[in-house]
DNA sequence: AATATATCCTATTGACACAGTAGGAATATA
DNA sequence: TATATTCCTACTGTGTCAATAGGATATATT
């Protein structure tokens, strides 16, 4: 799978938070229970969007998680890459490659390069509100 | 990575058999001299190419492998597509999935379904005739 | 202060793919 | 028959995924 359950997820725990916005924090429990997805896993997920201050949380008690931002400024992309282990093209376009000496010559990272751009253009352009909205396929 | 290190190579394989596609069926060894990759590697992805009949082979002495098809009708999408493992966009897409229940309501799978098919027309335009010449980003 | 409700943190598990390796069987040519 | 090649099966170590478990920490209410 090029996005994994993980991805997945996110995206669905966010349009869930996204539908809950006016609410206040939202426990992971509801989502859970909403969503139909494991606690458990869920909660890892929502650490790593926290950490990529997609999400914030409300420690203790009537505490929760909320969307960081306006859902029309949070994209797709952010999503996913916050959650997705190394979503890069290619190994060759990952930060921490070792430099490759057939670079110069090689004759396909040019389109490595160009997809890794219109994966980035296309998540970029769906928003958290076009997808709880309901808009797809018309962007 | 979105696409592993089988499909990168695999493209490798590919130009350099459409640049040697007039000399006859080339050896597996050739091809690992010449790409630096591992010999036993490269055949566990040759052969997943022989399979899905992008690549035809010839057994024996003076035997190797070559193009089954001229690479200006071969394209990037159906190589990735032969030796990535379940290259979908994610497992709602996959041929075996199990129904989903909230397939109806979901407001993500539209998404879902119009990256893939973004994707599939990314790869799809790519020729590895294009490759071998080295046509890049101009598509 | 006690309690209930939350998130936070660390560790573990089983299954599976990736990347690579090994050895030999089958096949075709000279 | 000797040689060069593909074909086939099996194995290994590393890592991620998907999920689970148990407790530590924080906070609002009573």
């Amino acid at each position: 799978m090029i996005v994994s359950t993980k991805g997945r997820y996110a995206m669905r725990v966010m349009i869930d938070l996204a539908q809950h916005n006016s609410e206040g924090p939202v426990p992971l429990k509801q989502i859970a229970d909403r969503q139909g997805i494991s606690e458990k896993y869920l909660e890892a997920i929502l650490r790593a969007l926290v950490e990529n201050k997609i999400v914030s949380s409300v420690r203790g008690r009537d505490g929760g998680y909320s969307l960081s931002r306006d859902p029309s400024e949070l994209t797709a992309w952010e999503v996913i890459f916050a959650v997705e282990k190394d979503f890069y093209a290619v190994t060759c376009l990952s930060p921490g490659a070792d430099t490759c000496k057939r670079e110069k010559e090689c004759a396909i990272l040019p389109m490595w390069k160009e997809f890794y751009g219109v994966v980035q253009d296309f998540f970029g352009k769906y928003t958290i509100q076009d997808l709880a909205d309901g808009i797809t396929a018309t962007i």
